[in-house]
DNA sequence: ATTTTATAGTTGTATATACAAATGTTAATT
DNA sequence: AATTAACATTTGTATATACAACTATAAAAT
């Protein structure tokens, strides 16, 4: 092996960011909602399991910017999806019907798409490899 | 623990997006390149190591797509640290004497980017991920 | 030799995402 | 009570990235 691979290989933003991208595509091909990426279904996921959240709140669960929420959540107003409540400073989403139904349609896709990658990478190592993430993007946004 | 952050922590999907943006954002405040993003630096770092690379293969080593590449480029010859020369079909790609040290100054913010993050995460842990992520891509990317 | 097919790169267009500056709203200080 | 500071959201703008359609070149098939 190379200079060249080894630092690639050794850089962890390098094959974080490439992994990101293989997996998104992963995503895209399974998760079949017209125009919804996969991140929206994510944001219907959490207001469904805390109707009357707060934006700032949403921002935290999803580890996006104030203003890429304010963008996902225009875009699933107009489609419908959630609602906004303005409550002074504060702004509380939650879903309407159709985003209920919505949320159901996902959470098969969600399977499908864990499927897809077990497959490839083995049931138990996906599990370790997720949780692993989740905890060390928790490390990085606490210490930084 | 409730079910939401069960399937959050359970989603390749997500936790690798999520993990991709942490480090991102780490990886943009130590690399201190004014207009390169870090992704320029490691495309300038490939064509270091294989001088006439076409631009296909470039693609390859990267994982980005060929449209990418191309917008890719046209930054970096702009900024004069990359030429290309027609050959055909195929487009080859080398580092101009100011791309040499921009490569350069990058070697160094590498280690200061893996000091970063090892710090927070520990040497060991950070190493292995490292790995564990590129070997995950290749897979993923070999079968779909 | 001409036509067809395959391959490499580019261009148009779209999207997720971010930051910085602006706006609006409540809380704190005087 | 008036001013100031803090906070939440939005808007303007920029960027990395992708796909699909296009162009240009080379290779293969007739």
């Amino acid at each position: 092996m190379n200079e060249e691979e080894q630092v690639l290989i050794h850089c962890l933003y390098f094959t974080a960011s490439r992994f990101a991208r293989s997996i998104t595509k992963l995503a895209e091909k399974t998760f079949d909602f017209g125009d919804l990426a996969p991140s929206y279904l994510y944001m219907i996921m959490i207001v469904k399991f805390n109707p009357e959240i707060t934006q700032k709140e949403l921002c935290h669960k999803l580890s996006i910017a104030p203003s890429t929420s304010t963008r996902f959540i225009d875009k699933l107003e107009k489609l419908k999806l959630v609602t906004r409540k303005m409550d002074g400073k504060q702004t509380l989403i939650s879903l309407t019907a159709e985003g209920e139904k919505v949320y159901l349609q996902f959470r098969v896709s969600l399977k499908n798409l864990f499927n897809s990658y077990s497959e490839v990478l083995g049931i138990e190592f996906s599990k370790d490899l997720s949780k692993t993430l989740h905890e060390a993007s928790n490390k990085i946004e606490r210490e930084t």
